[in-house]
RNA sequence: CGGGAUGUGGCUCAGUCUGGUAGAGCACAGCGUUCGGGACGCUGGGGUCGGAGGUUCGAAUCCUCUCAUCCCGACCA
């Protein structure tokens, strides 16, 4: 070992990033691959975290007026090809359904019987579908604006899959509108990216560069797609968020009219916006250390462990009535809407125990011996410092700062993970130092740069060949300025954001 | 879909070349000693070696077929 610190997880960020990626994951418990290919189990600790995500963001919805609904699952294949460049951008990983039931085969196993007069696809989006009881439920100006989300889970047939990042299958909220002009359509894309926004940098404590797509990166059939952009810690950047301004593209193939004011027949305008579990993959890589997981605490499955140490049945009754008074009274202190969740584990696993802890990433950890109910007293720990770091506080001063501390840590983590994103943001102006910074294929490198483009696809087509770099967006707060185009040196107005990218 | 590789207890893997009915570490269970701490000792449970067929007195080991998975490429973000 020498000097080196004894690290949790192995291999560490430096030495093997992706690996380290995997390895968290499993050792906090969040989730697992399946032995369905490409698919993922998402286990209590991971799925908690989802619904307090879900919690957070279905208000913030409702706040801005949507209401939930549910769509099917399946969506006849007709229905996909009703938008021309949607079919093209999805027809590639879509599950087909093409039978409806099971007989006995010749060899004993089961065989697919039935086959469907139409194919039916498992939804990879549900545009189409959703476009379909649209068309039904508008016909005047006055059925508009139509406000709906849908939690569900969607399908698309990955290659390569990542637990979290890229699965066959994932969660998501997938929210559709339809508008009467453009103009509202477009205020509703940008207002549901700022609760994204907001929403990321808040309770995830990420912090992203909100921006809009290049042609080449927008989803398929929309006529802008904006987005959030997020830095992990090997420099990659990841989309956390996306909030598409459809146009009529999608009412004109679903038949979306509606008669306006004047009595004029109109296509409604329409938006899209979704995040998916894919956030908490971001979620990990912002925060997590080489000793695993790190929760924001606003999201944290649990906010507080409390780890009872004992060495006789005695010793336990007095330690273990210490703690569950102590965890009363925290469940009753209210951290931003939520009930502070309180675990207590007694497991006698030795130091085991609290290492599992520190793995899952729990935002505090206190344990509580005989000395502390002697002294009326926790010894406490905080996720976003080392190990080590424990002090002993006074059991009133635990429970009336709590609040405090856990505002602390989450504050901590924004704190760092934007100073990370922030040093390693750069401008450049040269064409061979824009390929120097990126010239490096292994390990962790790069970065995000700010550089001039000429808004040709070639020149960022020639850059993604070269580089495997593209461009994530163009940030909104990018100024104009007059430049030249990073790799033609053409004429530019504004820097865009290059990066490596999930 | 092209190139490469692998499938042995829950996990990681040895054994396969030179056939003789299975091993290690970790994990798990019990007991004990420790312990403000990812500890140690002893004992124990668990696999028939991806599947099918073949060669052989005998196959995890050889042959054939098959299934699955992983990596690279392609594709995708």
């Amino acid at each position: 070992m020498g000097n080196k610190v004894k690290t949790a997880i192995s291999p560490t960020r430096e030495e093997d990033y992706p690996m380290w990626y995997q390895e968290v994951v499993k050792a906090s418990e969040m989730a697992e691959k399946s032995s369905v290919r490409g698919c993922m189990v998402i286990r209590p600790w991971g799925y908690t975290l989802w619904e307090n995500m879900v919690a957070i963001l279905d208000a913030e919805f409702k706040e801005t007026g949507v209401k939930n609904a549910y769509f099917p699952l399946f969506i006849p294949l007709s229905y996909l090809e009703k938008e021309a460049e949607h079919v093209e951008g999805f027809a590639k990983e879509c599950a087909v359904v093409t039978h409806h039931k099971l007989e006995q085969g010749p060899n004993g196993g089961l065989v697919p019987a039935g086959e469907l007069a139409e194919p039916l696809i498992v939804r990879p989006t549900s545009e189409t579908i959703i476009g379909e009881s649209m068309s039904r439920w508008v016909s005047s100006y006055r059925d508009l604006p139509v406000l709906i989300n849908q939690w569900a889970n969607v399908v698309r047939w990955e290659m390569r899959t990542r637990i979290f990042l890229r699965t066959s299958e994932f969660l998501w909220q997938e929210g559709h509108t339809a508008h009467a002009t453009e103009e509202e359509a477009r205020q509703r894309t940008s207002m549901m990216l700022d609760v994204y926004t907001k929403f990321v940098e808040e309770c995830l404590a990420m912090p992203v560069v909100k921006g809009r797509k290049s042609e080449s990166e927008r989803f398929p059939g929309a006529v802008d797609t904006t987005c959030i952009e997020a830095m992990m810690q090997d420099k990659k950047a990841l989309q956390a968020g996306t909030s598409h301004f459809l146009g009529q593209n999608f009412a004109k193939g679903s038949d979306i009219r509606f008669q306006d004011a004047d009595g004029k027949d109109q296509f409604a305008w329409t938006t899209s916006w979704g995040v998916s579990t894919r956030m908490i993959g971001g979620m990990i890589m912002t925060h997590g250390d080489d000793d695993g997981v790190i929760m924001p605490p606003r999201v944290a499955p649990a906010h507080v462990v409390l780890l009872p140490i004992f060495r006789n049945d005695e010793e336990k009754k007095d330690v273990m009535e210490y703690v569950n008074s102590l965890a009363g009274e925290l469940r009753q202190i209210l951290y931003h809407d939520r009930k502070i969740v309180v675990e207590i584990d007694e497991r006698d696993t030795g130091g085991a125990r609290g290492w599992e802890w520190i793995k899952k990433g729990i935002p505090v950890r206190a344990e509580i011996g005989p000395k502390d109910v002697e002294k009326n007293a926790v010894f406490a720990a905080r996720r976003d410092r080392t190990p080590k770091e424990k002090s002993s506080i006074a059991r009133s001063d635990f429970i009336n700062g709590m609040v405090e501390m856990l505002d602390e840590i989450q504050a901590t983590l924004f704190k760092r993970a934007k100073d990370f994103k922030d040093s390693n943001t750069h401008q450049i102006d040269d064409k061979n130092k824009f390929y120097d910074f990126y010239k490096s294929k292994e390990g962790i490198h790069g970065g995000f740069v700010m550089a001039h483009w000429c808004e040709s696809l070639d020149c960022e087509a020639k850059i993604k060949e070269d580089l495997s770099v593209t461009i994530r967006c163009i940030p909104f707060d990018s100024p104009e300025e007059s430049g030249k185009c990073i790799y033609c040196g053409g004429k530019s107005q504004k820097r865009v954001l290059f990066a490596k990218a999930y």
